[in-house]
RNA sequence: GCGCCCAUGGCUCAGCUGGAUAGAGCGCCAGACUACGAAUCUGGAUGUCGCAAGUUCGAAUCUUGCUGGGCGCACCA
């Protein structure tokens, strides 16, 4: 709809320039948007407001010239008129706002996918987290937006892939194994002092436990390195297993799990480095290795190789990165917690020695959250194990709640989680209201059923009987559906989505309380009915990209 | 000290990449079910868009400075 009105405005800036009344200039994308004050119509473009510059005009006169040569051959404007400083608003015909309601029962489900990604690979790495514990509410955050931010873009024509980059290979997991080792000896009696580095939650007692039950106290007279390398293993996998549960359960799934370790085969990692040594990315100061980030804008130059000759997280990091350019990606996402911020510069340096643009890998940051009981904070302390964990959550406000929550600000803005307020299912949790109006719509589907009114098509119903402002308004909310979908997959903005389900589900119980679906009136009823059932179709396309249900019934 | 992000009604936040009279929700006040689901709706009040300059037809949005908050500034990941 809104490309119409591009493509007309577009024809008759070069028809202008054809006659010589507008210079021959580069026409700037010209913007159409639908104005926030219904009275300047459907549509409105600022055009000649933006050409009065380069054409050295007026932009009244210029907005003029181009009205003067628009050439609706499809008849869709009603009125088009110059306002302001130059603006245009159009007036669509009712019958063309009407009719656009077809596409959305024809596509279904897939109304609102288009194909501006044709196919491109992308890559959405997210979530990430060290498997030494379970995940907690932290991470849940960036778990939901990844996976919207890759649904989005699905949505959108790209191919999508998800994957979670396991760091296994540092020695956080060394004191992993540790920690077990610890749990495993106090647990067969002896006394012991906890180091600050080691990990202290419940769940290591219970892989300790476990360990004891399978295979009884052996370990305690075996040698330490290998059973605290094993200990990492039998640790790391089960607590991996967890988390994949949890985020099972939370709706998030990924087609990739890259362990780090991969990266150090056959010396990789090693051979890399030395690659980049050669083309001058990196330089020896004798006892250690630099990565000459500075040359792509960082602030200082990051260690690769430590004087001790294990190399950094960000050495594997490049290596990872590398690794995944070579697997065909047209772009890369990470999100990463607003806090690795600072890391942004060096990594995208690491990308541009490479070879790759900046712009092939974006970042999406995700700020913490702060989370809170009936307004109180709830005190999370990793280290001493106190904290609330993805699970806990799921279980006591729900997996839609939860999801809903995170997606509704910018990921990038704090958020507050109030686990009181977040499982209240009351008018303070908007993802009911959003799920009240698909409900509501079904039950209404199904009376109809029930009194034997058949569910018309498009061709059965006669479209101009949804006269009422509040009817085109639904309508209107309803196509821009595509182009919002869009921006959002555009901008890797997932809350997007949940703002617009607000306001639709909004004007929808509005336009309930006021006027009845199913009347006496048969080809009134038969209208409504298909244009809530298109509501129904745009709400439950919405809310699956969230990976929110779209239930029938509350 | 340096860098990044943020500052919008009493509270929590949007504001579509520079557009027309800055919007929601919550809370507060007053109303609506013998009507397809009241988890809903209708009406009402609240703003120097942190402060000050600049850029231009036009700024909450872009630039600079200042104030106030968050986060980074590892040979951790």
């Amino acid at each position: 709809m809104k490309n119409k009105i591009v493509s007309l405005l577009q024809k008759a800036f070069s028809s202008c320039v054809r006659k010589g009344i507008l210079p021959e200039i580069e026409l700037p994308s010209p913007e159409v948007e639908v104005p926030n004050n219904p009275e300047h119509g459907d549509y409105a473009s600022n055009i000649a407001l933006i050409l009065a510059k380069p054409a050295r005009q007026n932009p009244r006169k210029i907005a003029e010239a181009i009205k003067d040569n628009i050439n609706d051959t499809e008849n869709i404007i009603e009125t088009m008129e110059i306002a302001g400083p130059g603006f245009f608003n159009f007036r669509l015909k009712d019958n063309v706002w009407q009719n656009a309601l077809q596409i959305i029962s024809e596509q279904g489900k897939d109304y609102g996918c288009s194909a501006v990604g044709a196919g491109k690979k992308v890559q959405v790495e997210f979530v990430s987290a060290n498997p030494t514990g379970p995940l907690h509410i932290g991470h849940a955050r960036g778990a939901v937006v990844g996976d919207v931010v890759a649904g989005l873009l699905q949505k959108t024509g790209y191919d999508v892939d998800r994957e979670y980059y396991i760091n296994d290979a540092g020695n956080q997991m060394n004191n992993l194994g540790k920690s077990v080792l610890f749990r495993y000896r106090e647990k067969l009696g002896e006394k012991i002092e906890f180091p600050e580095t080691c990990y202290r939650g419940e769940y290591i007692k219970d892989i300790a436990a476990d360990i004891i039950n399978k295979k009884g106290n052996k370990y305690l007279t075996q040698n330490e390195e290998e059973t605290i390398q094993y200990f990492n293993t039998i640790a790391g996998e089960s607590i991996l297993a967890e988390i994949k549960d949890d985020l099972r359960d939370f709706g998030v799934t990924f087609d990739v799990y890259f362990s780090e370790k991969e990266l150090y085969k056959n010396d990789g990692v090693t051979k890399l480095l030395q690659k980049l040594q050669k083309e001058g990315f990196i330089y020896s100061d004798g006892a250690t290795l630099w990565f000459k980030t500075t040359a792509f804008g960082d602030e200082k130059d990051r260690v690769v190789i430590r004087k001790n000759g294990e190399p950094t997280y960000f050495a594997a990091d490049i290596a990872y990165h590398k690794n995944k350019f070579e697997r065909g990606y047209d772009m890369v996402i990470d999100i990463w917690g607003a806090d690795h911020h600072g890391y942004m510069p060096r990594l995208w340096a690491g990308i541009q020695a490479l070879g790759h643009s900046r712009e092939a890998l974006k970042i999406v940051l995700v700020q913490l959250v702060n989370l809170l009981r009936a307004g109180e904070p709830v005190a999370m302390s990793t280290r001493s194990g106190e904290f609330v964990t993805l699970r806990e959550v799921l279980d006591e406000v729900g997996r839609d709640a939860a999801r809903y929550n995170f997606l509704m600000r910018r990921s990038d803005s704090h958020l507050d989680f109030d686990l009181e307020v977040a499982k209240r299912q009351s008018n303070e949790n908007p993802v009911y209201y959003v799920q009240y109006a698909h409900a509501r719509i079904c039950s209404i589907l199904k009376m109809a059923r029930e009194r034997g009114i058949s569910l018309p098509g498009f061709s059965a119903v006669d479209r101009s009987l949804l006269s009422q402002p509040e009817e085109k308004a639904i309508i209107k909310m309803l196509v821009m559906y595509p182009a919002m979908i869009e921006g959002a997959a555009k901008a890797l903005e997932p809350h997007r989505v949940t703002f617009y389900l607000n306001e639709l589900a909004g004007i929808f119980h509005s336009y309930y309380n006021k006027n009845k679906v199913i009347s006496e009136d048969a080809a009134l009823t038969a209208a409504r009915i298909y244009l809530i059932e298109s509501v129904k179709i745009v709400l439950f396309n919405a809310l699956t990209i969230l990976g929110v249900s779209a239930p029938d019934k509350m």
